[in-house]
RNA sequence: UGGCCCAUGGUGUAAUUGGCAACACUCCGGUUUUUGGUACCGUCAUUCAAGGUUCGAGUCCUUGUGGGCCAACCA
């Protein structure tokens, strides 16, 4: 058996080349670098797979590093979340890391930049120092604080870390190229003052470094050799690279930044602001809330680990823009979902069926199989009696040929019972059918081996004993957004695309063999879809979330005409 | 007036680095089925444009076109 090459993408290509051209391998290190300043979405999941994906192909070392250098919006909460998300895909990184920790040598070696004449203290306000940085077309000026004495600069950049200075009146600026065609070398801000306690380092600190000064460094620090982030930071690798010159030790590994294509995906937003947005205004419940793009709202909304990271190991890694089409994620939890996931029955909107031949209190249980898929999932039982409950759309007066379900005059097979027959029904005063009368044949029994229980007919419906089916709450979600790229359009933003009707709650019955079941456990409702135990989910009021439904080509049949 | 990046079916990615453009999803059609599920089979459909190099270009070069990013004391 010769097995396929796995083809590489073109970041697994940059490894490839960097070990044959004599890297060695050993060296080899990752990192994945969130800011806790939100919870993670199924964008990062991309990033935690290629990261922790090629630690373990190269069997090399992973940090979980935190970038927190902005007290401002970070917080520990976040990142509690995010630990519990990379933990649950199902990744184990080599140390726990944050840029905090390294803010005392990012000190000195600021202090270092400012001795070698290569940054220095600007005092002009943020709008001053705005007009001098000049626009993509035109190169900037210089600051008329470019050229204070080492010793000036020495003795202001203390006097901010000391705390005598207010927020705003002064920052640290690398020294490099007003003119420069990249804005980010025209004197980037390394530091600037806030009095704000970290989550971490408390008040020890007053001056916090930028993002660009601190992540090449803490990279450098942790002896990261790839460090990959997505695309809008192509421009910053040329700092990067400054401020690795800087620092940079012969002999020691000297960190190399690529950059990826973020993903986006269809009919959602994957940004940490605009997710924040929708928490905030109580679109949705929290980061978690099922409809959510994130890690914590997948989970909760039934998706499974596996089906996430076969997902995104399916959507690959590129560089072009791209929209991914939630169907593509919707095919993983299913194809998942499908192998481990018990069979039950559950009726959301149910009509009522009499048995009129069926003996009044008699019942029984029948034998189900719990997964087709998989002989070793093993039986239960499930009650049969005179009074059921089945799907309102199973049922219709009249119907045509194609109409497989249960029709006055017509027969249909209950799923592990019997072949039942509707010889009529009972309206209200406007109409709506409130129950149906039929008749059943005993000795159609599923597995009794008869003769009858042979006989095939076309539709087999799902049902539910009255008497014995226990009633929950099953919430039913639909697409946040009703446009495809709701963040894509210049004049209209995103929350006018919400879509109103993304939750529906209803009242449904379920088989009693469920009522056993925990939180985040995971049922296949026969023909209808996957549902997952929500927890808020209580032993006297179940709930249950619809993870996405089975693929429905009656549906799509009932469209067309 | 600038700089950087990108362009392969409807969608997302491949193509042994210059050698027969393929995989998955979606769509459509069919077979099987006590889930209109699953499984299986099949159909449609692809290299942005024009030049150039080459025996040979999706891949290299030039120009053009289209798109993205760049002017937070955010990351």
């Amino acid at each position: 058996m010769e097995e396929a090459p796995k083809s590489l993408n073109f970041i697994e290509h940059i490894v490839e080349e960097d070990l044959k051209t004599g890297f060695p391998k050993e060296k080899l290190r990752f990192r994945f670098p969130p800011e806790p300043n939100g919870y993670l979405h199924i964008g990062h999941a991309s990033s935690i797979c290629l990261n922790f994906g090629l630690g373990l192909n190269y069997d090399s070392p992973v940090n979980l590093r935190f970038d927190d250098t902005n007290p401002a919006k970070e917080e520990q909460e976040y990142v509690d979340a995010i630990k519990e998300d990379v933990r649950w895909l199902g990744y184990q990184w080599d140390k726990e890391c944050y840029a905090s920790d390294y803010f005392q040598q990012l000190y000195d070696w600021a202090i270092m930049l400012i001795n070698k004449g290569l940054a220095y203290v600007d005092s002009q306000s943020s709008e001053e120092m705005a007009k001098q940085k000049g626009t993509p077309t035109e190169p900037g000026t210089n600051s008329p604080f470019r050229n204070r004495s080492i010793t000036e600069n020495l003795e202001l950049f203390d006097k901010m870390k000391q705390g005598d200075f207010e927020e705003g009146s002064h920052v640290l600026r690398a020294k490099i190229d007003m003119k420069s065609s990249n804005m980010l070398m025209r004197d980037p801000i390394i530091y600037r003052i806030l009095h704000r306690a970290h989550h971490r380092t408390n008040t020890a600190w007053c001056i916090y470094p930028m993002y660009d000064w601190a992540h090449g460094e803490s990279d450098y620090i942790e002896q990261v050799s790839h460090s990959f982030c997505t695309l809008e930071f192509a421009m910053h690798r040329e700092l990067y690279d400054w401020f690795l010159d800087q620092v940079y030790d012969d002999g020691k590994v000297r960190p190399k930044q690529r950059e990826f294509a973020r993903r986006n995906f269809s009919h959602t937003v994957v940004s940490k602001r605009k997710l924040l947005q929708l928490v905030e205004s109580g679109i949705v419940t929290g980061w978690d809330d099922p409809r959510m793009p994130t890690i914590s709202g997948l989970r909760r909304r039934g998706y499974t680990a596996e089906s996430i990271r076969n997902f995104v190991d399916t959507i690959g890694i590129a560089k072009r823009d791209n929209v991914v089409d939630v169907s593509l994620l919707e095919f993983h939890v299913r194809e998942h979902l499908n192998k481990v996931s018990p069979r039950v029955m559950a009726v959301l909107n149910p009509v009522k069926v009499v048995i009129t031949n069926y003996p009044e209190g008699q019942v029984e249980w029948l034998d189900a199989e719990n997964n087709p898929e998989d002989e070793a999932a093993g039986n239960r039982e499930v009650p049969f009696s005179r009074e059921l409950f089945i799907e309102k759309e199973d049922f219709r007066e009249e119907a045509n040929k194609k109409f497989f379900r249960l029709k006055l005059g017509g027969e249909v097979r209950l799923k592990n019972g019997y072949i039942i027959k509707a010889e009529s029904c009972t309206k209200d005063t406007d109409g709506n059918i409130m129950e149906i009368q039929c008749t059943y044949d005993p000795k159609s029994k599923s597995g009794s081996g008869t003769e009858e229980s042979l006989r095939r007919v076309k539709g087999t419906l799902h049902w539910v004993s009255i008497e014995h089916a226990v009633p929950a709450e099953v919430r039913i979600y639909d697409r946040l957004f009703l446009d495809e790229t709701p963040d894509a359009y210049k004049d209209r933003d995103f929350m006018e695309f919400i879509n109103s009707n993304s939750l529906k709650t209803v009242t449904g019955y379920v088989e009693p063999s469920l009522k056993s079941s925990k939180v985040g456990d995971k049922f296949q409702f026969q023909r209808l879809g996957y549902f997952n135990i929500d927890l808020d989910s209580t032993p006297e009021n179940m709930v249950f979330n619809k993870t996405v439904g089975l693929r429905d080509t009656w549906a799509k049949m009932q469209k067309k005409n």
